[in-house]
DNA sequence: ACCTTTCCATGACAGCGGTCATAGTAGCCG
DNA sequence: CGGCTACTATGACCGCTGTCATGGAAAGGT
């Protein structure tokens, strides 16, 4: 993802991400993430003194505002600016991975939530990165020409798929799942968008 | 669920596949298993000598056999025979949950797949599972009068709309994920029947 | 009665988890 | 230099986990 080497404490909370989306929230330790980050073990309670559950909701966070991120990216690669083609653009960020690396990486997000029965903050992390994910989301749909009153339905509807996709397309070790989702729900997505506004946002 | 009481060794099955939903695969011991089965510790290593492998194993695919009888069960029960019922029955079996128990479980599969990095095993139980769930849902569609090349396309759809938004909702620790993918999928998946088909399937 | 199989009980072990305590280093300000 | 703050280092603690070893109870067949 967003390789770049900031400082100690920056690098940790990414590392988090990595190594929860892929292990989990129980099975990533802390001296895992300082390990994958190259930072020094004693650093973690200096930056993060309220423990796992603060590196937790941080890389949770982080993620969020990466996927939110991503969206504003999204838009301004689009060849043609439809729901579909952002839908699909969403999607190939999963089966790029898979391409390349060979394994299906999972969502941080999605991870943190199915472990967060031990931490009520953990869960409002996750709460607010859906949040702040699919906020982008549904203002890029509403720039493509999606009623407002749609926008924030269909966002939902996106991630909910992308999510369950994944999970999915890691359970079967194929991105069959994430090309299907795509391909059957771009027909509804772009049927959002009345006809007279086709082919002509900004 | 289904609470009946049968041998020990069921049981034990049927409470790890609820503490798993519920904790995550990481999170649940096999101590609370035995305990939440009303079953003696001793014999988890009688029963499961393959060890906590072998349990999440077989809670996986207990899983994956209920959720694809309870798709006969949802057509048996459904009002008009459409595939938007089918698919808001199965979220309903969802939201229900969260009506009555107060709080928002998870899907045992899901919560395997998630960390299921440990074990190549996991992995494919979960696949399995899935598979054992789509089949079913698949059949459905086409006697819903889907054509045939689309209902497992469409299954897939439905199943990981159903995923994602059941993640959602338990981060935001509210059902509105739900309802709004079972009412934003509903037209696409009632317009995958033929004109001439509808209202009019066995 | 006796023995075999199935099942249950319990305690021990080794490993790893997060967290705390303590102490050391680097840099900057006076 | 002294003192202060930011950061790093390391080791110890306690709790918990899965697993194993050993031994005890039923049960049922002969």
């Amino acid at each position: 993802m967003a390789g770049v080497q900031r400082g100690p404490r920056e690098r940790m909370v990414f590392s988090a991400a990595q190594l929860i989306r892929h292990d989990g929230v129980g099975a990533t330790g802390m001296r895992d993430v300082a390990e994958h980050a190259n930072a020094p073990r004693g650093s973690l309670q200096h930056y993060f003194p309220g423990g796992k559950e603060q590196l937790v909701g941080e890389a949770v966070a982080w993620a969020g505002r990466y996927a939110g991120g991503r969206v504003a990216r999204f838009m301004a690669d689009l060849a043609e600016p439809t729901p579909s083609a952002l839908f699909a653009a969403m999607v190939r960020q999963w089966t790029d991975e898979y391409e390349t690396a060979g394994v299906l990486g999972g969502c941080p997000v999605a991870a943190a939530t199915v472990d967060c029965a031990a931490s009520e903050a953990t869960r409002e992390a996750a709460a607010a990165a859906f949040t702040t994910w699919r906020g982008p989301v549904a203002e890029a749909l509403t720039e493509l020409g999606v009623p407002a009153e749609r926008a924030e339905p269909l966002a939902t509807l996106m991630i909910s798929s992308l999510e369950g996709a994944i999970i999915m397309a890691r359970a079967e070790g194929d991105v069959r799942p994430l090309t299907t989702v795509a391909r059957e729900l771009g027909p509804l997505l772009d049927a959002a968008v009345p006809p007279d506004d086709r082919r002509g946002e900004a």
